[in-house]
DNA sequence: TGCAAATCCGCACTGAGTGCGGTTATGGTG
DNA sequence: CACCATAACCGCACTCAGTGCGGATTTGCA
């Protein structure tokens, strides 16, 4: 085993845990730093290494590629998901756990994983290959969060429409959301991005809301 | 303007425009051809070029990397479907359009285009690079086919709920998908990957179908 | 026929990423 | 504390992707 591929100890004990961890967590900061200013592609690999204080070999025993770098916490946010999935209520429907798995996933941790957020949110929309990382990620995420949803649900939904109510779900947010976050650049407005994101899961969320209040009551109006 | 990104001419005209188009039919043969024998990993840039009997440096005047190779014709494929939508009847809704469109996409064009989507299909499977540029078309050609369907409708769909509409389709849809094709080995099968298609849009569809049907009936029973 | 533009492509370069192997640091054990 | 197995570090050399440059060649058109 080359080295603990994600350093997923939660709290690491020994001395060189910690010293990993940090080292990790300094390569994240050096990077968002030179990134911000220098811009993503004019950094190098070397560059962030060298800010960091290790060698260029040795970054790549703690991230993969430089993308890896503006997603480190990608498979904590999947188990905080997971976990709002586990603890549901006794009377909620598969709706709306997902909605509230969904909405564990946005939230930042601290203040560098926001700002983390920010960069990564305009990084996605001007770099292909960090938008390809985040497509990724997304879908492994969307996997990994219908696979619990089929779980908590086995009489109400096999694999398959588990996985087709979750992509519904999270394909309807993101594209909705890319639409509000292409009209304005706000961007850097932390509270513009929230309120699109509050709009799209909106939008989004409309016919799965009527369809779950089926068998409750008949909706008033018939327009899409 | 160095070279036409995307050789877009329905039928080239002049010589210099066919023997471009040749050209670029003859990498991708070559390329799938070495793709299937040695492997994608296996095989580069260089050796297709050879293969092609280009320089490798023209590689690059013709695609962008060594994924485009496998997405050739991904947008005459968002083509046929914008046209689709445009050309609808005068009682479909958003949905039925929609779904048309999408049913567009997925036909193969004659053996060789089967032939790549069958490779490709194993590609995206195994080839994390592959698999982010597959993701990567899939959203652009959603956000242009829901860019036209808020067009095509303009008093039931504004931009946002467009794009919701869509991405919760395709999302549905390819989530489902990708379980189907999970289960069995069944990649190399094209009728079990058809079959795999259908069963996905069906359970995909099936809220928006009793959705759509509101206005008309009530449907018999309150299970998702 | 001749010219302007498009294309081809060799060369040199940068940067990502990997394998190897020697060196150093760490954690546990006696 | 000494010792040792192992994990981590990291320099070196390498392959490959991808780009800029510039000269040679081909094509379209008049």
């Amino acid at each position: 085993m080359p080295i603990c591929v994600e350093c997923r100890m939660l709290w690491p004990v020994s001395l060189r845990e910690r010293k990993r961890a940090r080292i990790r967590q300094t390569l994240v900061e050096a990077a968002i730093e030179l990134f911000e200013r220098d811009g993503y592609d004019e950094t190098t690999i070397a560059d962030i290494a060298a800010a960091a204080d290790i060698g260029t070999r040795t970054f790549f025993s703690y991230f993969a590629s430089k993308e890896e770098l503006l997603f480190p916490e990608s498979d904590a946010r999947v188990r905080a998901a997971v976990e709002a999935i586990e603890s549901r209520g006794p009377d909620d429907g598969p709706a709306e756990v997902l909605l509230r798995a969904l909405r564990k996933v946005g939230e930042d941790s601290d203040d560098m994983a926001s700002r983390l957020a920010a960069l990564r949110l305009r990084l996605v929309r001007t770099v292909p290959v960090v938008r390809g990382r985040a497509l990724q990620i997304q879908l492994d995420a969307q996997r990994e969060i219908a696979r619990n949803l089929a779980e908590a649900f086995p009489e109400q939904l096999d694999e398959v429409s588990a996985a087709a109510l979750t992509g519904a779900f999270i394909g309807a947010i993101t594209s909705a959301l890319q639409v509000l976050l292409d009209d304005t650049d706000k961007l850097d407005d932390p509270a513009a991005v929230q309120e699109a994101v509050r709009r799209a899961t909106d939008v989004a969320l409309t016919p799965w809301l009527r369809a779950s209040a089926w068998t409750v009551e008949q909706p008033p109006h018939g327009t899409a």
